[in-house]
DNA sequence: TTGCAATTCAAACAGTTGTATGAAACTATC
DNA sequence: GATAGTTTCATACAACTGTTTGAATTGCAA
């Protein structure tokens, strides 16, 4: 047992290699080949391939949420227990865009692997990530605690639309620098997770359909009525 | 050659499972199996694997664009060349979230398709997709028409969000209704698209930071400063 | 050192994948 | 109806995958 050298070994490994290429485009050869360790290791020390990708999403899904509910938790202790809603957003998504869109460091690459289990949705990380969702209920409740007279179905439809522009702005940001010309700084980290709070907090505070005061529609292409008129 | 049976038959079966299984899941003799075919039709007819991919993939993204094309250019019509701005970004996500979210009918496959075609990203389809992005620049001159005052990057960055919610809402649905036990309904389909429009379209109204007074904003856990302070 | 369990290793295994082959069946033209 | 070109078919192939095996090596306690 000793300190399970090898064990570590290949999760980092797996890891950095998943960060970097995807879990579609990276075999146990390849992971222990960057690990220097044995093919079998894997099967003797976690059982299963699967098994290794559900131990490395637990252990990182944890390490993430622990930094971004320690920002929430500051955000919120020098705010007298009730943070801005700005201040909450930026918890839930300012680590993952730091670590995404900033320059690669040895620090960030939790967040590129997180993200990519988010993307991609391998199913022995499906199943854990459908279930496991304790760390947006307390996002939601910080929420209600930000603007105690929201509606909470407006809360639930603001915190999945904030973590929709910040998995989005990371996954697609090739497309959306090219379609700008360079216009949308991509390199301005903060500046970007800027945009996704402001664009948040709106739908958060003033995003209802009930409560926005939107100007006539236009009919549609198919003429389809909907079912809000 | 004839009517090229054989051909559109697999092109239809690959679209069918490839939308209901995603792409990693789906082999060509799941396809074949489909199609009624035998496994060789597929090299023959369309080269390799990655080559009918490609095709499935224009063909498709040429229907799906040319009804978000039409959707836009109605309402450009009814409101004299231009449209409110919920119109168009209406017409932007209103086809895909209808035939993603709405009853499985045969005319929805084709949204479906689409949207794991964006989300698993698949090289053949990467490339394509990433260099052929006309239809936005179509919508983010609409855009512009109904937002003669709005700055070039706003635009783009409001467009990138439109689709980011909406994407989003289709692929994690699982999780939005588990978190809001079911108080966001997603079977509300045109209550959804409005929520996504009215927060697209408050973004792109009100979302730049700079034209946004936001409170002051609490420091972050880790106390690192941000660059727009 | 001796003995035993834990760990590592090279090699093989079984299954699946996309692709290639060559014969058979079909189609249309003369 | 013979023939040439196209399309279909069963089958084989080569490469790659995760997993297993059994022998070698290591580490540690007696």
């Amino acid at each position: 047992m000793a300190t399970d050298r090898t064990r570590t070994a290949i999760l980092n490994a797996a890891e950095r290699l998943y960060a970097e290429r995807g879990f579609s485009d990276v075999t146990l050869r390849d992971i222990v080949g960057e690990a220097g360790v044995n093919l079998a290791a894997v099967n003797y020390h976690f059982g299963s391939k699967d098994e290794l990708i559900a131990e490395l999403y637990v252990t990182r899904s944890i390490a993430t949420n622990r930094i971004r509910l320690a920002e929430l938790k500051a955000a919120e202790d020098a705010g007298g227990g009730r943070a801005p809603i700005e201040a909450v957003v930026r918890a839930l998504v300012g680590p993952t865009l730091r670590g995404c869109l900033g320059p690669a460091t040895e620090n960030t690459t939790i967040a590129r692997f997180m993200i990519r289990a988010s993307i991609e949705s391998v199913p022995p990380i499906r199943k854990i990530r459908n279930r496991e969702i304790s760390h947006l209920r307390r996002f939601a409740q910080a929420m209600k605690r930000s603007l105690p007279d929201a509606a909470d179905v407006d809360i639930y439809w603001g915190l999945h639309f904030a973590l929709a522009m910040a998995h989005q702005t990371i996954r697609d940001s090739e497309r959306l620098n090219k379609l700008s010309e360079g216009a949308c700084d991509l390199g301005d980290v903060e500046g970007v997770i800027e945009r996704v709070v402001t664009a948040a907090a709106l739908a958060l505070t003033a995003g209802s359909p009930s409560s926005y005061k939107a100007p006539a529609r236009a009919a549609t292409a198919r003429g389809r009525p909907t079912a809000r008129d």
